[in-house]
DNA sequence: ATTCATAAGGCAACCGGTTGCCCGGGAGAA
DNA sequence: TTCTCCCGGGCAACCGGTTGCCTTATGAAT
């Protein structure tokens, strides 16, 4: 490990030229400068990054907490973010929560502790969060942006996606299409946000909420949308409308009703929610609802780096964005 | 910010004793310690990592450098790569390179830096990458596994992925079922190194390599696949089996089949690689080849963990993982 | 009563940079 | 010629922990 005192030294100055010539700061004659570069290169000079932040520097780090990255939603989110970082000169510290709250938890105060320049939580568990708010006072100091969901402390930042406003899209766009009969797959974790504002969109609609309609269950992804359409399609009449919490799940129902002769559109409409990008290829186009995740990253980052630079616009940030709706085949 | 010396004045000791309570190292008196654990939460003591790096502790992270994440594929690896590490304590940096050789090595000088204990080089540029080791010797000095592709350096360790052999699965079982003109759909990037390998495997099959059958091009993914796939079925006579460089593609391909009304298998057998998790759920299942990806994660961390605490280990660690061939209805 | 080991904790150097302050010397202004 | 000012660079404190070594007190063993 070559240090600044090793190049000090060859070079015949002290620690402090050396710093400021590989800083550009200061002022140090051409000559002197070519030289300690010079040597610099030679020794392989590597800067400790641990010393610069101990020193006073910023980390360039920030780090992101999420539920998980296999998964077609949250590996956007993520892409979006480094990318934007990236641009910025910032690296990114990464945390799955597997939707646990303590690991959330366990990730904001490991992150705090390595001194990130700031955070983006992507929390599920924004209750919780919310219970433990003053015990956890110490490791919200840092700019910290809420994405995706909001635990509603307003002096926090927020880049929230209007869950209810997309869904609402969805549920009007099947009434129009004259369904009757509308159905709601989803899984546990999904259903938590999104089976409350299914329900408050289907009243809006002057729909009745039949529970036989909803099927929920803990599979997740293609297998749980296969499930709990196999279970619905057991049900008669059959619905004539299927809404999945999100497009993979919608994946695992376009799968199911293929096995059962079940044609979509002609016999069920199926509208998803993520607009993942592989539902413009499912075999039948899926339409679905388009949460602005890239937006919503890229605003993320903005804000975060605005804070950092600024310092005094914490909470000046919330934004609801407003998915759109996508039609394609599955509910034209 | 309170730190050590603002617990050991309040509590009227020296800031060692205090260091010494909180990693419970040295002989410290049960009344001192509970004296001192208490104003340690009364003032919402956090460390500073950055101080105990200098101080010669582990970061206790490690930097993973790829492709990128948006991608069934490589959100796979992470995940999987995240998980492990989380289970023993360590926190993951992560650089997505877009293929792209300087961002690779932009990431390896960051992430060297930044101080990590190690890192998982996921590379595309393994050529380039050997051609200036050298000028990179500084950066390569602790623990440093390279996973999927290996430069072919003996003195690192690597967990690959036998393309080769998995493609010649493919290849065979196409064969094996009759195929008499078999294509291949790709991009430029993935075409790079499986290419060769395809024709490779078509000719240890005794099967003639027609250029016509073969279509390759800059767009990627699903639509990559659709257009390639469009491309093949402007081809007469058409070809009766397609290698589709891996699943993202050939969900495109499906789709473009069904466009042109054109069945599978029936008509045409499509074989894919990467068994990404939807390949299972596509309107006709998909065969694939299956790389254990999941696998080669936990060996790499496992592998660099092994490095990390034992440091004498490096260069002991070479695993080529085979894959295997999961079949599915699109070519059974 | 003397010796000795051990427990409890203090002291200070060190990790590798950063930066405010200071100083000597040469050039330009008065 | 003397006064200023700026350029080039040195000095040393500081960031927040860690740890080897040393001291003191206490109790046990001889």
């Amino acid at each position: 490990m070559t240090t600044l005192k090793d190049i000090a030294e060859k070079a015949g100055v002290n620690k402090s030229t050396v710093s400021r010539v590989l800083n550009g700061t200061g002022s140090i004659s051409a000559s002197r400068q070519a030289q300690i570069m010079r040597i610099a290169k030679e020794l392989g000079y590597i800067p400790n990054e641990s010393a610069k932040v101990l020193a006073g520097k910023k980390a360039k780090t920030i780090g992101i907490i999420l539920p998980e990255i296999d998964c077609n939603y949250y590996a956007r989110v993520v892409a979006a973010i480094e990318t934007k970082l990236k641009e910025n000169g910032y690296s990114v510290l990464i945390g799955q929560t597997g939707f646990d709250f303590s690991n959330e938890i366990h990730y904001l105060k490991l992150f705090v502790q390595k001194k990130v320049d700031g955070i983006i939580l992507n929390l599920f568990n924004t209750k919780e969060f919310l219970d433990i708010k003053e015990e956890l006072a110490g490791y919200l100091k840092q700019p910290t942006v809420f994405i995706e969901h909001s635990p509603g402390l307003f002096d926090f930042d927020s880049i929230e996606i209007d869950n209810e406003y997309g869904i609402s899209l969805a549920i009007s766009h099947l009434v129009r299409s004259g369904a009757k009969r509308i159905a709601y797959i989803t899984e546990y974790l999904s259903a938590k946000v999104r089976l409350p504002a299914f329900k408050d969109a289907m009243e809006k609609e002057g729909m009745v909420v039949d529970e036989r309609y909803i099927k929920n269950g803990a599979e997740r992804l293609e297998f749980g949308g296969y499930l709990r359409m196999k279970e619905l399609l057991m049900q008669k009449p059959l619905p004539d409308a299927v809404f999945a919490s999100y497009d993979t799940m919608a994946q695992g129902a376009q799968r199911a009703m293929a096995e059962y002769g079940i044609k979509v559109p002609e016999d069920i409409l199926l509208i998803g929610f993520d607009n993942i990008r592989e539902s413009e290829y499912f075999s039948i186009p899926l339409t679905t609802v388009s949460p602005p995740v890239i937006q919503m990253g890229f605003a993320a980052v903005g804000c975060l780096l605005n804070t950092i630079n600024n310092n005094d616009l914490a909470g000046k940030c919330k934004m609801v964005l407003k998915p759109e709706l996508i039609i394609r085949r599955s509910a034209p």
